[in-house]
DNA sequence: GTGATTGCAAATCTTTTGCACTAAA
DNA sequence: TTTAGTGCAAAAGATTTGCAATCAC
């Protein structure tokens, strides 16, 4: 049913987030939002959009990434030195970072927990923590 | 009695890492790891070099910072897009990032722990764990 | 000497910006 | 209409690279 009204969901954020419904956003926003969570580069982004035949440029792809982020309908996750990943998973969680792969995996937030943070700098208070569990490639040869 | 031998203790490290002693390398050394811990990005320790009158391009700040860290005498942080930190401490440690001043501070080992970290996605291996604490300034309005 | 290291400038890569054009309300 | 949003190309930043000149051994 699903195909009855496949926009529903991607205009409904969009009309929460207060962003106008234009073609690409409403585009972007169905490639990101009604699927399975995923962790996506602008340039990614950028490519599956044309991949499905979405005239969009890449500058309105990072605009968009960052407008969804503000909205808090994604993410933002630095983990590599000159690239940002863009979570649609914005729930508390952890993530592995595969430096082999260039790929991020999800930890679901209970799996893992911080015990005892200290005290945050004075004049300051917490506004979001992230735990970065490095991994490699076992290394086959030997 | 540190003046009568200025440049033992950045020799050795350099001997250490078997990095040629050029003059460059020995007066980075000498500013990264003969202080207090640091938190430095390039462009930063490029300044601190050109301030103590040592003659060296930013390009080979970049190198040089690079070849330490292989060497394991600086730590690589990536907390913010587009920039790079190196670390001095390389002990295990966490770090707070203060976003509104683009500043690392450093969080002992021992005053942070993962609790329970799940097993590595399969064909890996865990190669490190990064926590960062993101703070911001307290709002002193209102 | 000769091979490693450096400086410089150019190149690269990601991200941002300015502005004329287009589309949503 | 009128205002927000878009595309394009150019700009901006951080980092890397190619290569001739220089330095450590």
């Amino acid at each position: 049913m699903d195909k009855i009204r496949p926009f529903t969901k991607a205009l409904n954020l969009l009309k929460e987030a207060k962003l106008r419904p234009t073609l690409q956003r409403l585009a972007l926003a169905r490639l990101l939002l009604e699927g399975e969570h995923r962790h996506v580069t602008a340039e990614q982004l950028h490519g599956d959009a044309l991949m499905a035949k979405i005239r969009v440029s890449l500058a309105t792809v990072y605009n968009t990434l960052h407008q969804f982020t503000d909205a808090g309908l994604l993410r933002e996750v630095v983990v590599e030195q000159g690239r940002s990943y863009f979570d649609t998973n914005t729930s508390d969680h952890h993530h592995f970072f595969n430096v082999d792969r260039s790929e991020l995996i999800d930890i679901p937030g209970d799996a893992l927990s911080v015990g005892s943070l200290p005290p945050a700098p004075r004049g300051t208070n917490v506004s979001r923590v992230d735990i970065i569990v490095q991994v490699r490639e076992v290394d086959t040869r030997s």
